[in-house]
DNA sequence: ATTAGCACTCGAAAGAGAGGAGTGCTAATA
DNA sequence: TATTAGCACTCCTCTCTTTCGAGTGCTAAT
C-alpha cells in the first residue's frame, strides 16, 4: 500500500491547489499544474487509486477531488516546506508590551491573528503548585489593610481586607512577621489546618484578619494556576466558506467566547511532552472538541521559566496554510522565549 | 400632524407585533390583534396615513408594514410598559464575584447576555484624574524591588522594578518616605518636572529607581483611567436574521472584538449627564458607530463611588424587546449600585 | 503505459410558473 | 361621514425545470 513517487507528487499537487483555492481540484488542473507532463486521463487513473486509499474524496460524482484528513496528516508530516514566516514588526511591538504579562500575551494573540488571518489562541503560562514568595500587609486606613502577595514567578496579587477591629501599625508589623514565618515558600497543598490554628493562636484578637488573609491567599494561589486563554481574530473564521455557515460559525464563535472550554483544547498535550518542545498539529477529527471537527489546530509551547510553559495556537479551516502557520508560530514561540529569558 | 388616539393604538400594535415576529405585519393581523374591532380596510387607511407620516414603511409593495426608527423612538419614549425584569439568580451570582472588580463586571456582562439573548457590554468605572493614595516599595531580593501603588478608589497596582545597583532595606525605607512625601494625593497632571528633579536630588545614587517608579506610576495612572469594556453573548446577534448575514455579522462581531471602539459608544453620553442617571436608548442611526446602524443600543449608568460611574449596555436588533431590556438593565444597575455601596 | 475520445453524472445557476399575502381603490352600507 | 366588502393588482417566495459545464470513468487507439 505504498504511495509511488508519482502518486505523492499528484497528491501534493492536489493538496497545494486545494489549500489555495478551496475548490475541488480536477485532473486537468493537475495535469497542467505539475511538471509531470502527464495527460489528465493518466492523472484520473492515479486519482482513482488515491481515492481508494483514502487520501482524497469527491464531494459528489463529477466533481474534482479534495484531500481527506489522512492526506493533510501526510502533508503535515512529510511534505511541508515550513518557510520561516516573518511576523511583521514583531519584536518591537512585543517589547513595548513586555511590561505586563496579560498585555504581552494579548498582543501576541493579536499579532498571530493579524499575520495569519486565522483565529489565534494564547494561554497564560501554567504553574502547578505555585509557592508563596512573600506576603506583605500594609495599613491603608483604620479598618482597611492591603494584602500584597508575591508568588513564585514574580506574580503579584493584592487584596484589600476589611478588619472588624481597628489595626495599627504595630499589629500590622507583627502580622507581617507572623505571616512570612509561617507561609513563605509554601504552596497551597502544604498549608494545613494545624498551621492555621497556630497562627490564630499567635494573633489573638485578629483571627478575622488572619482568616481573610488565608482565604485570599488560597483563592489567589488557585487563580494564579488557572490557565487563562486570550483569543484574537475570532471573526476571521467567517472568511472561510466551509466554516462560515450559520450553525458552524455560531458554534465556533461561542466556543471562542467561552474560554473555559478552550483551556482543555490548548492543554491537551502539555502533559505528554516528550522532551522536545515542538509544534503540534491537530487535523479535523483529531481535535478533542466536537465544535472543531472541521478545523485544524496548530499549537506551539513557549517557555516562561523553569518548568513553566504556555501555549500559543492557531485555529483555522482544515485547508489552512500549514507552512505559513507553522513558520509563524515557530517564530513567535522563539520570540516569546527570548523575551522571557531577558 | 398629531397622531389620533386610534392611530397610536394601531401603531403600537404594529410595533408590538413586529417586535415579536420580526415579520412585516398586515392590516388583517392588526384588525384581529387589537380590541378596536375595526375591519382590515379601515386599518389599511390608517396605516397609509401612518406611512405618510414616516412611522412605518413597506419593505415592498405588497408586504405588510414595519416600524421605522421614528416609530421605535416614539414607542420607547411614550408607549413602553417597562416591566421590571427579574434577572435570574442575580444577587447571589454577583455577590460571589464581588471580590474582584473585573470578575464582577464580567459576570454582570454574562448575566445580561444570558437573560436577554442579546449582546451585552459592560465598562469599567471611569475616573478622570485618579489620585495616588500611597506608594510602597518593598525589597524582594538584591536587585528586585516591588512597587505597590494604591490609587484612589482602592485600586491597587504593582510593578516589579529592577535596580542596577543593589538596594538594601534602609534605602527602601528612605525611598518610601520620599515617595509618599512628594506624591501622595497627587494626580497625573500635578506631577511636574520640578518635583521630579527634587526627588532625584534627594535620592542620589538611585535616580534610576526613581525614574522607573515615576514611569510605572504614570503608566498606571493612565491605564487605570482607561475604560475597559467587557462583552458577552456576542454570538447572540446571529440569532437575528436582520443582523446575521455575513457582512453585517462580521462587521459587528469585529467591532465587539476590538474593544477600543466600543468605549466610545459606551461613553457617548457620560458627559451630558443632566443630573438624573437614566436609561438611554439609541435606535438605528442614532448610534454614533456606522457598524451599529441596524442595531439598537440601550445603556444604563451604574455608580461605583462619588463621581465614579460605569456603563452597562445591551446591543441588539432594532426590534429588540425594549421593555424587557430596560427592565433588566434597570435591575442590574440597582444591584450594582447596592454592591458598591456595601 | 499513456492518451484521446466520448457518454454520462450531477451540481449550480437561470428561468418559469403557481400560490398567496397584502395592498389600494371603488362602491356599497350604516 | 365613517366604515367595510369586494376586487384587481403587485410582488415576494417557493418549487419545478431547464440548461450548462466541469469533471469523471471507460474504451479503444497510440
Amino acid at each position: 500500500m505504498e504511495l509511488s513517487e508519482r502518486q505523492l507528487k499528484i497528491l501534493q499537487a492536489v493538496i497545494r491547489n486545494y489549500l489555495e483555492t478551496g475548490e475541488p481540484v480536477g485532473s486537468r488542473t493537475i495535469s497542467k499544474y505539475t511538471d509531470l507532463s502527464l495527460s489528465s486521463a493518466t492523472i484520473r487513473n492515479e486519482m482513482a487509486d488515491l481515492e481508494e486509499m483514502g487520501y482524497i474524496i469527491q464531494p459528489h460524482t463529477s466533481a474534482g477531488r479534495i484531500p481527506t484528513d489522512k492526506a493533510y496528516r501526510l502533508y503535515v508530516d512529510t511534505m511541508m516546506s515550513a518557510k520561516t514566516e516573518e511576523i511583521e514588526s514583531l519584536r518591537e511591538t512585543l517589547m513595548d508590551k513586555a511590561g505586563r504579562l496579560d498585555h504581552l500575551l494579548k498582543e501576541a494573540a493579536k499579532l498571530l491573528a493579524d499575520n495569519t488571518n486565522y483565529t489565534s489562541l494564547v494561554t497564560t503560562p501554567s504553574y502547578r503548585g505555585r509557592r508563596v514568595k512573600f506576603l506583605q500587609l500594609t495599613d491603608v486606613d483604620e479598618l482597611h489593610v492591603l494584602l500584597v502577595m508575591v508568588l513564585e514567578g514574580n506574580l503579584v496579587r493584592n487584596k484589600m481586607l476589611i478588619s472588624d477591629v481597628p489595626v495599627d501599625k504595630e499589629v500590622v508589623l507583627k502580622l507581617n512577621i507572623l505571616l512570612n514565618t509561617f507561609l513563605q515558600n509554601l504552596q497551597l497543598s502544604e498549608i494545613n489546618l494545624q498551621m492555621v490554628a497556630q497562627m490564630k493562636e499567635q494573633a489573638v484578637g485578629f483571627e478575622s484578619i488572619v482568616e481573610q488573609i488565608l482565604g485570599a491567599l488560597s483563592q489567589e494561589l488557585r487563580d494564579a494556576d488557572a490557565v487563562e486563554v486570550y483569543t484574537s481574530g475570532t471573526t476571521n473564521i467567517l472568511r472561510y466558506p466551509e466554516l462560515s455557515d450559520k450553525e458552524k460559525a455560531a458554534e465556533l464563535l461561542t466556543t471562542f467566547e467561552e474560554k473555559t472550554e478552550l483551556t482543555q483544547v490548548m492543554n491537551n498535550r502539555l502533559e505528554s511532552e516528550d522532551g522536545t518542545r515542538g509544534i503540534q498539529v491537530y487535523i479535523g477529527n483529531e481535535n478533542s472538541m466536537e465544535a472543531m471537527k472541521d478545523c485544524s489546530v496548530v499549537t506551539a509551547t513557549y517557555q516562561m521559566g523553569d518548568g513553566v510553559f504556555g501555549k500559543i495556537g492557531i485555529v483555522g479551516p482544515k485547508r489552512m496554510d500549514y507552512d505559513k502557520v507553522v513558520g509563524t508560530l515557530q517564530n513567535l514561540m522563539t520570540e516569546l522565549d527570548a523575551i522571557f529569558k531577558k
